[in-house]
DNA sequence: CCGCGTCTCCCCCTATTTGGGGATTGCGCC
DNA sequence: GGCGCAATCCCCAAATAGGGGGAGACGCGG
């Protein structure tokens, strides 16, 4: 693969748009774009705010988005991106491990999740990955991200009692689960009674909500 | 790095068992591993059921499983696995691409999902990875997981609407409701009945079901 | 300007849920 | 055998939730 400092550029090449304060970074990026074949640099932006005006027009495939810029952060600006509509791919390019803003990120829009560390050759693939349809994340997101999904082992439930939340998961009432478990309304209620205050509820949507939180069902 | 077939082995060598029923692709398998500088097959398993028996005593570092075996499927025996106390790697190989068995793969306890269009080179990275704490999956596959955190994008429901129902996902009272948003009860109520109609829910839990299985918060 | 949708508040009533008490059976474990 | 635990069933009272009606205020667009 050609990779002349002189790079022309033609239709098929992956448009690339850079959101990211460090103007160092930024222009690296962008030199590191035009400068290799397949690649050309759409745009680039040190902040959101000027990001979200001008990406509409800029027709780019593929946003690399900081998560830490100066006002609006990038987790932010992909909500706003997407509920302009934009369709294209949006990879969070961040120092931060954080877990909070990786799940942030992934639900208000982005399509992957790579760490600064990441070497050149390494995002060039990345962004590859993106537009042929991938989902690029560094190694230790994905398994962030893959442990989110992850029974909990060591539930302070019975199996009876895990049967019944499960039923309350699946949105029944206590008449509904005492038939589909071919139980009376009182034992229900027995179990229900149990399940509350070994999660520390009161209510059945608390419960709900605290076994999917917790993955017991 | 060497790869010489007479490969000798030691204790650093990552130790890989095979659950595979087709016998042509498990030694296959077999071969390739101890075959390469720096893995070894610790075991090679035609179902579940015999893997499930021997694997505890095979010391094995990381698990290649199929999916769908003869007897018990694949996805079963994670969960066996698990349930055993097993902690290493688990990775799926498989054929399907098929969401439900993505998720429940992960949700019983895998830490990969690899397509048995995976070449061996990418096959061996992907064991390395998955020891040094990564994630590995193949591309189409990340990007369902990734995809199934996204935020739905249209939603039948009003900005207040929206507020309430995000409330009782937290797990709220109609009375805690009202006292977070500063309104009254009645109109909590209000807000619900409508939130209820445009669901096609008719309680609480069913509702909060329903907005984090659509993503509405 | 007038309708439509949203948000706010109020009335009514019934059904469901919640929290407390207690009792019995069977099962495994020390 | 006795103990604890899980699971089953029962009674009662109060709080919450669900479903129906109506009504006023505000803003936005035809």
């Amino acid at each position: 693969m050609p990779t002349d400092r002189t790079a022309s550029h033609n239709a098929r090449d992956i448009r690339v748009a850079v959101v990211e304060d460090d103007e160092d970074i930024r222009t690296a990026v962008a030199f590191l774009l035009d400068d290799t074949s397949g690649f050309v640099c759409a745009g680039a932006f040190p902040d959101a705010e000027s990001a979200l005006e001008t990406l509409p027009s800029a027709n780019a495939d593929v946003v690399l988005m900081d998560i830490a810029l100066p006002g609006m952060s990038g987790v932010d600006a992909v909500s706003r991106l997407r509920a302009q509509g934009y369709e294209g791919e949006i990879i969070m390019v961040t120092v931060h491990k954080d877990s909070e803003l990786v799940f942030k990120s992934l639900c208000a829009g982005a399509s992957g999740y790579l760490l600064k560390e990441t070497r050149p050759a390494r995002l060039l693939d990345a962004i590859r990955d993106a537009v042929e349809g991938g989902a690029p994340m560094s190694g230790h997101i994905a398994r962030k991200i893959v442990q989110s999904f992850h029974r909990s082992t060591a539930s302070p439930l019975t199996g009876r009692e895990t049967e019944v939340l499960s039923k309350l998961c699946n949105g029944h009432s206590y008449k509904m689960v005492a038939d589909s478990l071919c139980i009376s309304e009182q034992t229900v209620h027995h179990h229900i009674k149990n399940i509350y205050r070994k999660l520390h509820v009161h209510s059945k949507s608390e419960a709900v909500v605290k076994a999917i939180q917790d993955k017991l069902v």
